[in-house]
RNA sequence: GCCUCGGUAGCUCAGCUGGUAGAGCAAGGGACUGAAAAUCCCUGUGUCGGUGGUUCGACUCCACUCUGAGGCA
């Protein structure tokens, strides 16, 4: 008998993972552990698609609803260390986790060894790096070609944002991002106690595209707007990181009258699409994945049984 | 029925006096090590409505034809 297995369910936003996760975990009698970048935050749960109370069916979710908007400082680390507790005390209990969600990089600090370097996000550096771009493209880039010339080399210099957590890194830790090897996926993780199992969600491009059409008018419906306004009003920064989730930033907007209604919409519906499209970019370079497409096999119950047989065997090593 | 103006990329359109096409938007592909629903990189995807003709050569000129909009009757 081998290590436990994670189970997984990935895919693009709109692909129906709550529905699937739900009918699965209650076929293997699992507890689900969200991946999910924005549905860790309380108080964003339309613009989210954050499955509630009723819809949940009385499965224990895990990972959904552990910060709060206003909170500055969530990042990976942290969730990669409470999904991993959640994961432990699932198994604890003799139950089985499921992780599903979109956010592939917390699926990847759950799969991979993603030891981090210990150089903690820097708000005064960040600060300082994107004035100096701001004044003068590139000065960022140059600075880190002198730190850690081969990172400076891999990234690109108008990809700010990684430049100067490359920085941030080197002033950090005396240590370059290149020194520590960026071949981490190839490596399995040893450090953890589970062997990942995952499964992928997918249909043609043209379905999923009007899936998330409807789903954002669904969204709307629902009162998106007004979800945003309470958080604004309950002292949210425009600019937080959590505001910057599909829907928010745009709606957002609208309410500072940056745009109109109509326009909001449309933007967010592009965006996400683009969105689901970087998401399955990102998940298809993951050759682990057994892939389903819930449309051809007719529906989340139905991908739910392909799913779980796919789990059984592979638990049972057939 | 006659006249006029259109028919070029998924959409809106550009293409000067002939040298087999290009912008915006949409879209596609890719990257991703403490911001990741973030951030960034790359790419034109086309029987130029059809058929003939003139020409070394036609999206461009001519004829016919199909088709859309408007005008006159």
């Amino acid at each position: 008998m081998g290590k436990a297995k994670l189970y997984f369910i990935v895919g693009p936003t709109a692909s129906g993972k709550t529905a699937v996760s739900i009918e699965l975990a209650q076929r293997m009698g699992a507890e689900i552990i969200s991946a999910d970048s924005i549905q860790i935050y309380r108080g964003m749960d339309i613009g989210s698609a954050k499955p509630g109370e009723d819809e949940r069916r009385g499965i224990p979710h895990h990972m959904i609803n552990v910060a709060s908007p206003a909170e500055k400082d969530y990042s990976v680390t942290r969730y990669r260390e409470s999904a991993l507790k959640a994961v432990a005390d699932i198994l604890s209990r003799d139950k089985t986790p499921l992780v599903v969600g979109g956010t592939g990089l917390y699926v990847n600090a759950l799969i991979y060894p993603l030891d981090f370097p210990a150089a903690p996000p820097d708000a005064e550096l960040r600060a300082h790096w994107n004035e100096a771009e701001a004044k003068e493209k590139g000065s960022a880039h140059r600075r880190l070609s002198q730190l850690d010339p081969e990172s400076a080399r891999r990234l690109h210099p108008n990809d700010v944002k990684r430049v100067i957590r490359a920085i941030e890194i080197c002033e950090g830790t005396g240590e370059t991002l290149s020194a520590r090897g960026a071949d981490f996926t190839r490596r399995d993780d040893e450090s953890l106690p589970c062997a990942p199992v995952l499964a992928g969600l997918t249909m043609p491009r043209e379905l999923l595209y009007a899936r998330i059409e409807r789903r954002v008018d669904e969204m709307l419906a629902f009162g998106l707007e007004d979800e945003v306004r309470r958080l604004l009003a309950s002292g949210v920064d425009p600019g937080s990181l959590a505001m910057q989730g599909l829907g928010y930033k745009q709606m957002a907007s609208h309410i500072l009258g940056r745009r109109g209604f109509e326009e909001a919409a449309e933007e967010i519906k592009r965006e996400t699409r683009r969105f689901a499209k970087r998401q399955l970019t990102w998940f298809r370079r993951e050759e682990r994945i057994r892939w389903f497409d819930i449309a051809a096999l007719g529906g989340a119950e139905a991908a739910a049984d392909a799913i779980y047989s796919y789990f059984t065997e592979v638990r049972d090593g057939r």
